[in-house]
DNA sequence: GAAAGTCACGAAAACGGTTTCGTGTTGACA
DNA sequence: TGTCAACACGAAACCGTTTTCGTGACTTTC
């Protein structure tokens, strides 16, 4: 990079101190009308850009917002950063993202380079496997440090800090009931591993249902994907049951639900009705487009960035940790409707 | 934010200067083992973190990359950046990403933020309305500032800097010759306004193919989709001609011209082929499932960051920009099939 | 016993800004 | 003519770290 024009050189350049040149181009009062002109002309001609670096090290803040996500090639989480974005931006903020890849090594890691000074606050959604290992010492050592958090989604009680989730119980209600009152008797529901806790909370909402119309829930509706293996194989196997209706976690799930359907020659939505979850573009695209719960992702990326901010701009102040709730709608497309 | 313990304070409590505690940190054999143990131990106790900030203004670097992007609920982008994220952190560097949303004035903005010494380097794709405005003052100061860049996919002659591609022509000449060896006749092309030169390229690929088949090309058959507009209208209108064949640019467009086909009751590959680009998750789950060119966006995006690096950390030197064209591969799905 | 060499540490500059607190020169006023 | 305020600017500290260059005390060497 070519030498850089900095205030000092400035100063040198113009017979001043640094001191003058900095008031002259904050069109100090201090400064005479000439002297001030003479400066800002300088600058201008050389478009000198004021080092941020330094500013952040005076200022002891960085206007950036370090975002740690499991994995971004998913509707959901691309609608997240949007919406962290555009709240950051308004703010005067920007965004730094990184990516654990669901790997708890990764986000220990991640983790510890963002909370060095690099970013005033941090958004996270956990990894896969750190769920699963039940080991949040990084977070809580981050919390000890105060350093400004919000967790998305994917959220433990363990950490006390602000989070930002959508009524998983109430999706997977909600759901259910529809497929309910569209008259399914044997919905399977494809879901994660008991330890990814919104597909737990999603499957409460699903056991939920089935109870209060008074359906007893069967373990063989129930697939618990594991992701190293091969998805569709694995739903296949609830298949050989009778069933009439799908309820999956997220639009991959209901997209593969979808074409075995197809391939044993079941009719959608007559003879079964699938609904997922994202409204992704899969969902949308597909045919029969999938009906699904919409997480509402964009808003809970404003959502979660909004809290942050607030956090980060007022600290001190008695701390009680916020959960805001975002609530999820059904959006009801081709994939199902009533089958009597 | 809860007062961190620098440097200074180890140094104040313990009773030594900074200079000995930056060295007993680092082990240097100037310090005695005595001090450094308590230094060491002092450090390990409180949690002592180096803050970043300092780091970089004394280092005169960021060890960050600024990553500007049209948009990103888009399966390409979001693969471009999973690339460079992988490939910037394997060699220490973190990725700072922003959106320009198409915007011509958002990007100028973004780029003067980022370019005030927050990064190290930036790789960026054009936003549309800029391509349009033909208006890249903004590149060419950075490039004059000698900032590193590396422009990807979208890209412009103009700008001089690394360039990262793929074939775009020889892709929509693919695309375009498969269809004829299926032997379609009548290929409508679905793609961008001209000034969006992926576009513009692929179409060439196109006119290419149907020369050199002897076909001529029919404006008839081309549509120029306004984002704008709804686009499912937009594509409706070339199917008012007795279409075999569709080259779309991107999976939305050929999704959706899947959409148009099924509704006029045209069986598919049977009556009609459909070709996309971007291998993405529509593609992929659509049934049919469409057959694409996949622009490996992974890969496109390490080569970005890795010529990026490149250039970050063996600065000076003869400068002569670089353009790498990643090829693209015909990926064959269900969409299409020979037709005799 | 003086010169030279280690050892262990500190002072200070540097990175690029901002900001507080002088301070020398005016001009006005009593 | 002495006092004081206003004006226009500079010196220096500060943010947190690294690094060069001393330097005093002690040991070794001839």
């Amino acid at each position: 990079m070519r030498q850089k024009i900095t205030i000092k050189t400035i100063a040198k350049e113009l017979g001043v101190s640094t001191s003058t040149v900095s008031k002259a181009l904050k069109d100090s009062h201090e400064i005479s009308t000439e002297t001030k002109e003479k400066i800002q002309a300088y600058a201008n001609y050389y478009n000198y850009k004021p080092n941020n670096l330094a500013l952040q090290l005076r200022n002891q803040k960085t206007k950036v917002i370090g975002v740690i996500l499991p994995k971004i090639v998913h509707h959901f989480f691309s609608t997240v950063i949007m919406g962290i974005e555009e709240g950051a931006n308004k703010k005067g903020y920007n965004i730094m993202v990184c990516f654990s890849n669901e790997s708890y090594k990764k986000e220990v890691e991640t983790l510890k380079v963002l909370s060095n000074g690099s970013v005033d606050g941090l958004i996270v959604s956990i990894a896969n496997e750190t769920l699963k290992n039940k080991d949040f010492k990084h977070f809580l050592d981050l919390v000890a440090e105060e350093i400004p958090l919000v967790l998305f989604d994917r959220v433990v009680d363990e950490i006390l800090c602000d989070k930002v989730v959508v009524d998983d119980v109430g999706a997977g209600y909600k759901a259910t009931r529809h497929l309910l009152e569209n008259g399914r008797k044997k919905i399977a529901l494809i879901t994660t591993p008991n330890h990814v806790n919104v597909g737990a909370l999603r499957r409460q909402g699903y056991e939920k249902a089935l109870i209060e119309s008074y359906t007893k829930t069967d373990e063989k509706l129930i697939v618990e994907i594991d992701e190293n293996q091969d998805i569709k194989k694995q739903i296949e196997i609830v298949f050989q049951q009778d069933i009439d209706g799908v309820f999956a976690v997220n639009e991959i799930y209901a997209a593969n639900a979808m074409r075995i359907a197809k391939e044993k020659g079941l009719s959608i939505p007559e003879e079964i009705s699938i609904i997922g979850f994202t409204d992704g573009l899969i969902s949308e695209y597909s045919s029969p487009s999938i009906t699904t719960i919409a997480q509402h992702g964009f808003t809970m990326g404003q959502q979660a960035v909004e809290v942050l901010i607030e956090r980060i701009e007022k600290e001190a102040e008695a701390y009680s940790p916020k959960k805001i709730v975002i609530s999820s709608d059904l959006k009801i497309r081709e994939s199902t409707k009533p089958s009597s």
